[in-house]
DNA sequence: CGGAATCCATTCGGATACTG
DNA sequence: CAGTATCCGAATGGATTCCG
């Protein structure tokens, strides 16, 4: 998917066409909800189906009970996310991706990929000093 | 190591593969950084080629100084983003997206595109109580 | 087991003012 | 123009405790 060969953007083509500022103020909607430090790895660890509530503790360590219910809600007020809840003892309750929440989590899937790919060039980045800034002319 | 109390994992025969541990971490690393409130919106801008410090502030509304600054060293610092600055006067600096920052900017493209596709789906999500759980037996 | 509630530290992030 | 510096409120987020 990541055709990084070759430069070929254009050399804007306008001043700033960029992005439609209409869409703009959503973006920053959605990312203030997803872009937070959990949503996007509970959505990724759900990849796999259903999970209950320790699971998903389990699986993203270092998380806590108040944020993980905390994302929990907030997704499922999204509708990325769907709650069932099973009236047994002990109490069952099971979170999955909701068909949004699937889209999401191809993102999600994309952004994990990318990251495995060039993790050790980032890390590159930060240890060495980077003197760039390519030769500027007065 | 605290297990499931009597709860078997038998069911877990294989979908359970979910996210190597190993990657965990760096995702959470990567994700702290390009996951907050800024660093995608600068990065989807700056597509179209290099912008000077106060373009990027026209294109980005609501964004302050203080956050455009730090979110751009630590692009910066992350090899995502190059600052280049041009001994003139009145001086000008501008920031272009290195390869590197330009694979990330293909990921914040198909976000923005998936966010696009399926924003209004989000806003009735949002504004609909959604009475979900789907009728759970036990 | 699955949460809600409270307490508290750290960080985020905006407004303002000042500098080269 | 392109920042830096400081102040301060708001939000984030962890630890702990308690409840159905």
């Amino acid at each position: 998917m990541q055709d990084s060969t070759g430069t070929e953007m254009a050399a804007a083509t306008g001043p700033c066409a960029s992005i439609p500022a209409d869409h703009m103020a959503f973006i920053r909607q959605v990312l203030d909800r997803v872009g937070d430090k959990w949503s996007m790895l509970i959505v990724a660890v759900l990849q796999d189906g259903p999970l209950r509530y320790t699971d998903l503790q389990r699986q993203i360590p270092g998380i806590s009970q108040r944020m993980l219910t905390h994302t929990l809600h907030q997704l499922q007020g999204d509708g990325l996310v769907t709650r069932t809840a099973y009236a047994e003892v002990p109490p069952r309750v099971e979170y999955a991706l909701t068909p949004l929440g699937r889209g999401l989590h191809e993102i999600v899937l994309q952004l994990i990929g990318w990251v495995a790919d060039h993790h050790d060039e980032i890390r590159a980045n930060r240890s060495g000093t980077n003197a760039a800034a390519s030769s500027p002319r007065s």
